[in-house]
RNA sequence: GGGUUGGUAGCUCAGUCGGCAGAGCAACGGCCUUUUAAGCCGUGGGUCCCGGGUUCGAGUCCCGGCCAACCCA
């Protein structure tokens, strides 16, 4: 780049035509030629504003209970070095008030003339809003009550060229803090508050599971036969082998084989991808934790994603009542929660005979229902139908539904009491489907049956994805694979309704979106 | 895929019936040594999303397109 320095001004300018990114341009220019680097290097013994306020007041206090005992004086305090994103600037003549921002929080700095000199201060005018600086000095009470650094050196860290965007409105452009989610993240404080709620959410999921024993792993996110779920993948071609590869669309079919292989609690926490829509609820990357435990059954898992979720609740929000929707309504995590059969539901919705009507029946009171159903569709579609559109909303508080019909999930065992019906339960809460478990399947022969049952349905429905066997799967499955229980959860929804946010684009830091043609 | 709404200064937004492109914040210059959405005086800043059309004249009306949000499928 240094080659380039001849007329690195005129190839600048001639990207923009915004006046304030010229400004600053003008004044990164002026700065080397004073010879100050406007993008400096490492910073040691540098304090986060959270910490820097906490030391202050913790002092505070002691010297002023040495002062009532009389005590003599408590040692000034050591001065404190912070480091940070200039937010605010208010010039009072020969004084400057200041909000240095870092990822903790925000602390004002105060920089008098009579302390920096004269060129000391010229330079802090010269500052930008946006700009990163470093301030050492020691921490005050201002007249207004604030904890303020009175400022004895500071620097400029990293020159800003771009204005921030409105310091009172922030940014708000919803399709621009997604695309430019760096700036949403400096200005909207909530935004960022979201991202380490994040954080901290699948932090204490680890933490969780590996108390109890499990094992994290990684299984092919590139898989040859994308299987585990029922939805078109990613398609991509692997240019060594010569072949075309899938992104996967679950993990399943690698963690069961790892079952197989001797592992008996193992979970993932990663990226699946389906090649659908997207729309409030949807990203096509979306990240999901898969978990099974050998010996175990569905029972097994509710429980213990039960125990998960509460726990993940009380730990990083502090409570099991999370606001929902906009009608004021709350939703209460405090277990035990309810278990209902699917065929319940049904049938406290659609009528204690809904099961013995026949096909045209069932159409007829879909259609009355407002359900969008014709005669060709078999009944346990139109049950389904039902299911969706006009019960899985109404589920606000955490509900297990139980004992789904076999033809909706074919990876799971069949209730012993019911070869109709399967042991699993789809997990409830808010009106959404956060986490499905099952009783899995572990025998090879029938394993093989469904999926060849499911392939013949899937080529009629053009679904890819059911359209190969996996056949190394069935072979791990023919070794012997222990009786499980498994289950799945959405962590992007998951964190929509602790965080309260209705958008899945605002728990994923970088959504996707249709790219800008330019 | 369909419908609705939106895209104007760096940001947040006005822009009436088609008649010189506006405000607040931000920026620039001046005053101001405990301010905090600091204040006061002054100044500059526009591909009105893109492309056509109608018109003497289009940010505004018409057609097509792009991007986004919401609703529906």
């Amino acid at each position: 780049m240094a080659s380039e320095n001849s007329s690195p001004e005129s190839a600048e300018e001639r990207r923009t035509g915004s006046e304030q990114h010229l400004q600053r341009l003008r004044k990164l220019r002026e700065l080397v030629a004073e010879g100050i680097d406007p993008f400096g290097g490492r910073l040691d013994g540098l304090l986060s504003t959270r910490v820097a306020g906490q030391q202050f007041e913790d002092w505070e206090s002691r010297a002023t209970d040495a002062a009532a005992a009389d005590a003599g004086s408590v040692a000034e305090m050591a001065p404190v070095r912070l480091a940070g994103r200039l937010t605010a600037i208010r010039v009072m003549g020969k004084s400057i008030f200041a909000d240095l921002k870092d990822q903790h929080g925000r602390l004002q700095v105060y920089v008098r003339k009579n302390s920096v000199g004269d060129d000391g201060f010229a330079r802090f005018k010269s500052f930008d809003l946006g700009d990163i600086a470093t301030c050492q000095g020691t921490l005050f009470r201002t007249r207004a009550g604030e904890v303020t650094l009175k400022v004895a050196a500071f620097d400029l860290v990293a020159k800003s060229l771009h204005p921030l965007p409105e310091k009172w409105h922030g940014l708000t452009d919803v399709e621009q803090r997604y695309r430019q989610r760096y700036l949403d993240l400096m200005v909207n404080d909530r935004v960022r508050t979201v991202f380490m709620q994040r954080a901290e959410v699948i932090h204490e999921i680890r933490r969780f599971l590996v108390e109890r024993g499990f094992t994290e792993v990684e299984t092919p996110m590139l898989q040859a036969i994308p299987g585990g779920a029922a939805a078109r993948p990613f398609e991509t071609f692997y240019n060594a082998l010569n072949c075309p590869m899938y992104l996967r669309i679950a993990p399943e079919l690698y963690l069961k084989r790892l079952l197989v292989g001797g592992f008996e609690k193992v979970f993932e926490i990663n990226r699946n991808f389906r090649n659908e829509g997207l729309d409030r609820r949807h990203n096509p990357e979306f990240t999901m934790i898969e978990l099974y435990q050998a010996y175990s059954d569905c029972r097994g898992m509710m429980e213990l994603l039960e125990e998960l979720i509460v726990r993940v609740a009380r730990k990083v929000f502090g409570t099991l009542h999370f606001p929902w929707g906009e009608g004021g309504e709350v939703i209460d995590l405090t277990p035990p929660w309810r278990r209902v059969s699917y065929r319940q539901l049904i049938e406290q919705r659609m009528g204690e005979d809904w099961f013995g009507l026949d096909q045209r029946a069932m159409a007829e009171r879909g259609l009355a229902e407002g359900l969008d159903v014709d005669h060709r569709m078999e009944c346990w579609e139109i049950t389904h139908e039902a299911y969706e559109k006009l019960i899985e909303r109404s589920l606000l508080p955490p509900t297990f539904v139980i004992r789904l019909p076999a033809v909706l999930v074919p990876l799971a065992k069949r209730c012993a009491d019911d070869p109709e019906l399967v042991d699993v339960f789809e997990l409830e809460i808010g009106g959404q489907e956060i986490a499905p478990g099952y009783s899995e399947l572990n025998d090879p022969l029938e394993q093989r049956a469904r999926f060849e049952e499911q392939a013949r349905r899937a080529t009629k429905v053009e679904d890819a994805s059911g359209g190969r066997m996996d056949q190394d799967f069935l072979t791990a499955m023919e070794y012997g694979m222990p009786p499980a229980g498994g289950a799945g959860m959405g962590i992007d929804r998951l964190l929509m309704l602790l965080t309260g946010m209705e958008s899945i684009r605002d728990v994923i830091l970088f959504p996707q979106m249709r790219p800008e043609n330019r």
